[in-house]
DNA sequence: AAAAAATTTGACTAACGGTCAATTTATGAC
DNA sequence: GTCATAAATTGACCGTTAGTCAAATTTTTT
């Protein structure tokens, strides 16, 4: 790699911008996005509210800058997952994994991504931005597709009528879904769910069931597979339970 | 029913305060939670911002009394959904039917739920609202749990390790990450969606397959048990089309 | 009809996202 | 080194809004 290009202008702008982003995270993971002011934030980086806005063009604009770098992570860990070399299932089960990692490691990140989801958020952030987020986005998808098309290749999943892009839309649901719910207090209590991770994993492990995914072994032991996973792909996924 | 023993100070303040809460419902869900102001409220009921204070003791604590009244209803709906007459996989899915016409019912209202689930929005309500949006959740859970018991006793549903309150939550899980999945636009656009109604259904019953709830019948005509759920339960609803 | 109690009000406060004229700092010509 | 110009930075200020409470109004009681 040469040296930069950049000058010390921008390389000092990028440098801000990071600075920015990194003291937002801290802030928005600890204090959620209605909770945590600008004025909180210029202070704790030493800049003035108008730097900020140098910057970012909204509140929003800033959060789904930090958004999107956590998803980056995400995109990350799925990419690593898919290169776990085995069975399509067992590669579909990595993925699943790799979520359950990130839901770990970051355990309020999962607010801000629920604040971005409702509200008038997008809108008010710039088109860079969502772009940005978008291409984050299109990773882990991507990664999804392609662990689906080689259980469609391998015969391990069917061909039924169902898309490529729908069974990784499904994914991506039932894991998002039971995430949300197994957070719920009140579902906790009448659903009686001690491990929130426990509660995802087994519902993506019903709908890939459902999916007829490798059926033919019902039996098959998903402990060692994920044993395997932990050590070969996540080696710092501590939090791994034989369930 | 025996004349009310309500004074006239009590059936007027009961009276004002449905007033508050339609108008704010109607405020909620054309404009969400953010975007609509106590202000706003106060000049569309004619009474000042101070009297609904003496309602609501927070904007939350209203948000979630409009939050508790919509799931009432949807409660109201799963309630008939399980009158259905016929096996126990068909009530299940008697109760998506009825979760996907309370979504075409209030569209909007989805919002609004998701705004109460991210943020700081519990405790800023009352204990008393808590504890109504709290009984009306245990009804529609209740409601898919004797599903699930039936599905249990007919023997279509096995006994496998997973508790019914477990496979009651993972329906709830599959229904509510589909439909926030298919309603964002990138994920629309990467999967191909323009039905978001039929895709919640399909991984609904993918989910249910993979429980393998009377997965005997695997070409089972499902079409015709939608039309009956419709017409014998829910002739209202005018959404469902022919997949 | 007057006094007392209950109810209702809306001006006011504090907080916050966002703006921009004024100030400070950096640059470069001489 | 000095000064003029440009660029970068600031924070006082604005509009909006959730929430409060002393004052005004209405109702009830005597």
């Amino acid at each position: 790699m040469p040296v930069p290009t950049l000058s010390r202008k921008d390389r000092e702008r990028i440098a801000r911008e990071q600075l920015i982003v990194e003291h937002a995270r801290r802030l928005l993971l600890s204090q959620g996005f209605q909770g945590f002011s600008l004025d909180d934030l210029a202070k704790s980086i030493e800049y003035s509210k108008g730097t900020i806005y140098l910057h970012f063009e909204s509140k929003e604009d800033l959060a789904l800058t930090v958004a999107t770098s956590a998803l980056r992570e995400r995109a990350n860990l799925f990419e690593r997952a898919i290169r776990f070399k085995g069975k399509s299932r067992e590669r579909a089960r990595a993925i699943g994994f790799a979520c359950c990692h990130f839901m770990v490691a970051y355990p309020d990140f999962f607010n801000i991504e629920m604040t971005m989801k409702s509200q008038s958020f997008w809108e008010k952030a710039s088109e860079k931005r969502r772009m940005e987020n978008s291409m984050q986005g299109g990773r882990t998808f991507r990664a999804m597709l392609e662990v689906v098309h080689h259980g469609f290749e391998s015969g391990d999943l069917p061909r039924a009528h169902i898309s490529a892009e729908h069974i990784a839309l499904a994914m991506a649901s039932v894991t998002m879904g039971s995430h949300i719910m197994s957070q719920i207090p009140e579902m906790r209590l009448l659903a009686g769910i001690d491990d929130s991770i426990l509660i995802v994993r087994q519902n993506q492990d019903v709908l890939l069931d459902g999916f007829k995914w490798n059926s033919l072994f019902a039996d098959y032991d998903y402990a060692s597979t994920d044993r395997r996973i932990q050590q070969e792909i996540f080696p710092e996924a501590a939090w791994l339970k034989s369930a």
